[in-house]
DNA sequence: AAACCGATCAACCGCGACAAT
DNA sequence: CATTGTCGCGGTTGATCGGTT
């Protein structure tokens, strides 16, 4: 590329528009079109590029513009779109009539974003983020109960824990412990639960307190055999687009635990208030919890 | 009242895709 | 095929505002 930006020229106007601006290029476009951006403000008599005034044309000035804030619907369509599309705001835009492509990655960054975070969930693979969970209670009973393991034998009484809980924790520590660089761009790892996969037995060796007091948990998990089980809505997308995010996002986590059908929730198109964010988060949280619920009695039971 | 801080969002910038030459 | 020009996208910035100290 490599070619001049069209902003480049000297004595062009910069920063917020004037309602004389907006007017004038309202006025042009109604009349004529934009046509052509990079002639539009001289046509139009602006003193703007026709990069800045595109941009003002398509995030602010244009009529179909819905302002105001998102609502419950509109922000769940955000968050299932974003789990398949990434962030192709432009792509999820055309979903949200109204909406434009800034606005909703500035929401999406502004507001859920956040919650996402603050909810334990990756905003980026929509996948939890186990690193958060604290699987060193876990271990330590386990291992205090493994000790004890040989003694219930010994006893002829059956072990409180479920063996395969020590394995698939030994397992979790050799994923995190082999590949400490993980990243989700080179690597697609997928949990192997304990009837798929030869597990390690956990040695002596292995298990020490540096990991019983240390980052638990390995950011290679990927739970997605679980979660595609909450079952997108991908009717409207289209198939081609699907197919071309589909190849930049292959090695993501495309899900979203707190999506669901907008009749399962408050089906109201009222506008978010911070009460009803809060019922968000913990309608999603609810989700979550018992996604991960399922997803450990499965592995456990 | 003033300073500080975080949230919000309009606008900018750089770059890639693609069409035209 | 190479170069040039335009458009649009996504990441980032910075002005503004409201709340808190």
């Amino acid at each position: 590329m490599g070619r001049t930006p069209c902003c480049d020229s000297t004595g062009l106007k910069k920063g917020p528009w004037t309602p004389e601006e907006d007017h004038k290029l309202v006025d042009y476009i109604h009349k004529n079109g934009h046509g052509n951006w990079r002639n539009l403000p001289k046509n139009a008599g602006l003193q703007r590029c026709g990069k800045s005034c595109r941009l003002r044309w398509t995030n602010y000035l244009r009529p179909d513009i819905k302002r105001g804030r998102f609502s419950f619907e509109e922000e769940e369509t955000i968050i299932q779109l974003h789990s398949v599309l990434g962030n192709k705001w432009s792509a999820i835009a055309t979903r949200l009539p109204g909406r434009t492509d800034n606005e909703i990655k500035n929401y999406w960054n502004t507001h859920i974003r956040k919650r996402l975070l603050r909810m334990g969930i990756d905003p980026v693979t929509h996948s939890p983020r186990l690193d958060l969970l604290d699987l060193s209670a876990i271990l330590r009973s386990t291992l205090y109960s493994s000790s004890q393991m040989k003694v219930s034998s010994l006893l002829g009484v059956q072990p409180l824990v479920n063996p395969e809980l020590l394995k698939l924790a030994a397992s979790l520590m050799s994923c995190e412990r082999k590949s400490p660089s993980f990243s989700p761009q080179n690597s697609s790892p997928t949990i192997q639960f304990p009837h798929e996969q030869q597990l390690v037995e956990p040695t002596g060796t292995e298990f020490n307190d540096e990991w019983l007091s240390g980052p638990i948990l390995p950011s290679c998990l990927n739970l997605d055999a679980n979660f595609e089980l909450l079952g997108y809505d991908y009717h409207g997308l289209d198939q081609q687009e699907l197919a071309r995010t589909e190849g930049k996002n292959k090695n993501k986590n495309l899900c979203s635990p707190c999506s669901s059908s907008p009749t399962q929730m408050n089906s109201n198109s009222s506008n978010f208030t911070s009460a009803a964010e809060d019922e968000k988060e913990s309608y999603c949280s609810q989700i979550l919890n018992f996604e991960l619920h399922d997803i450990f009695d499965e592995a456990f039971m």
